[in-house]
DNA sequence: CTGTTAGCGCGTTCAA
DNA sequence: TTGAACGCGCTAACAG
């Protein structure tokens, strides 16, 4: 290894000032021709790589964007995580992913491991773990600005682009009983995080608008797996309580769920009406396909950045209070 | 937004000097025990946050490590995105993932970034696109150490952890030899990355040990995408050449052929046996349930970790020569 | 057009 | 135990 070079290093080489060297370097226009070419020609050959870290501790602009998700391993995340990539890469940042594991104390770390590099900016989406937002709060101390996704901090004004979990949950819902379903199940995640209880809310209102004496929210704190699907659903079957129908959140917990019904041969949709959160690379392939309420990934990419954008170029540039929500599709298939 | 307060700050306040803040923050044993007090109090009250790109540029050591995968949006590596990310916060590191896409020109530009960062090392997985290695080159010369998995560069001398893909795929191939198959087509990628070329040799090794005329490489170089799965089953079916079995490297294509399976009513195993790369959610849910090789992602992020760690920690104590190969499974379902 | 000087925040001398 | 001075690599302001 050669110890890396420097605009100082290429100064001496060239016998000229390493302020010349700089300059050179980045196509100022108050320098020699000659010069700059001599220089651009030595820092090409040499391999030279500016140090980021001198140039950001001089405090000229950055750009890194952080980008918080709960868990990486997750479709909806993973499709996100990937198209902000992209579109940062276009716009010439760099996205760098953390992953909170839906630990608020992790998350919190991440926050601190943020501030420490000084990223430009910072997008969002919560951990199920998180209630205190203090963290956030630091980050608006610090000037980093910072853009909510999905699972947001309702105390705390930035902007935020949500999903409209509740409309699709009351649709959801209606369109089962619509269809003649009448003990309809919803299982969902923690109420605390605005997205369960929106879609909660979503599916009481349907409930109760149709006046169904069957309500059955299943609030799941757990981490969403298969296995816990298989679970639920049983102790369902077993209860003297058992639903014609489920909404659920998770795609793992319904795959959990269709596993349950092959093996107790409970036929879909005659004897049970289903409809998931989520999508998976098998829907075509499942049977029956199963009706699902698909999120817009890309919008939801697309505006977080572009919000995000606005505010590292001029933070007054946008009315911070003004949330974006964007539709998910309720794709009705075989399962109900 | 208050300014960010650095460690003059808080000397100033204190009546002290900077590098007696210095020194305190760190817990150096020289400092007297009422001023360390103070000044840790000050910190946290004003909450004090290091500004790691100082302390980077002064040339102390950094915790951040980069990854790279080609696509984040993909099972095998968003688990190893997850798993590597967990296993570094825990040895307090920091992962940044980036994704180059499978383009090699995004992977160089990555590989400046890092450069220009100065993260402690790289863990890396190379696009499918890569087939100059000078970017690695240029991560040596800088010093920066770095582990491959999966896809590597070959001409690089770095440590890798690498998956047995001729073994398996050979036995997967003799498996359905041994069923009964006679016509068994291979899909895979492009020859010029070590996974798809090693399951290619383990697939041709199989078919010439048995003798058998048939032999059938389709070699797919776009994106592993459900449609071209499709498209590539029927182009095989309206062939004249069509297989009756096939080893399929990308969980993507073999949906698109179960698709095409079920809309032309050919029956698996029967008509067709079928064993694929990769696993889904879906696995046991998908009737028949699809034969596959799985690959053993814990393990890989494991290794990766472990050897990069070595490497930051000290360069000299690795034979970097010496490849780590793991074993992946062969699942055998109801598909053959 | 180029050189000088200063300073970003921090940690490490060396000296007191 | 503390302070003073220096430099990491870079850019900006100023002077020439």
């Amino acid at each position: 290894m050669n110890k890396r070079i420097t605009i100082k290093d290429i100064a001496r080489e060239l016998n000229i000032h390493h302020s010349t060297v700089s300059r050179a370097l980045r196509n100022d226009p108050r320098v020699n021709e000659k010069t700059r070419d001599l220089v651009l020609a030595f820092a090409q050959e040499h391999e030279y790589q500016t140090n980021l870290n001198a140039v950001q501790l001089r405090g000229t602009a950055n750009n890194a964007i952080a980008l918080i998700v709960p868990n990486i391993n997750h479709s909806f995340f993973s499709d996100i995580v990937s198209k902000l990539t992209n579109l940062a890469y276009e716009k010439g940042y760099v996205i760098s992913v953390f992953q909170s594991n839906e630990k608020y104390l992790q998350e919190k770390e991440i926050i601190n491991t943020i501030i420490q590099h000084n990223f430009a900016g910072v997008i969002v989406s919560i951990a199920k773990d998180t209630v205190n937002s203090d963290h956030f709060r630091l980050l608006e101390k610090f000037g980093i600005p910072f853009v909510f996704f999905d699972r947001v901090c309702e105390d705390i004004n930035s902007p935020k682009v949500l999903v409209n979990n509740f409309e699709i949950t009351f649709s959801a819902t209606e369109h089962l009983i619509n269809k003649g379903y009448k003990r309809i199940a919803h299982i969902t995640g923690a109420t605390e995080i605005n997205v369960f209880r929106d879609r909660h809310r979503g599916y009481i209102t349907a409930i109760q608008k149709h006046e169904l004496e069957y309500k059955n929210p299943i609030v799941v704190t757990d981490e969403f797996t298969m296995e816990l699907g298989k679970k639920i659903f049983s102790d369902l079957v077993d209860s003297q309580n058992t639903p014609d129908a489920i909404i659920c959140s998770s795609i793992h917990l319904t795959m959990g769920i269709l596993f349950e019904t092959r093996k107790r041969a409970i036929s879909i949709p005659t004897d049970l009406g289903l409809i998931t959160f989520g999508n998976i690379l098998a829907s075509e392939i499942i049977q029956p396909q199963i009706s699902s309420i698909e999120q817009p990934e890309t919008e939801i990419a697309e505006l977080s950045f572009e919000l995000l954008e606005k505010l590292i170029t001029d933070k007054n540039s946008l009315n911070i209070n003004e949330d974006k929500v964007v539709k998910s599709q309720l794709i009705i298939r075989e399962s109900c």
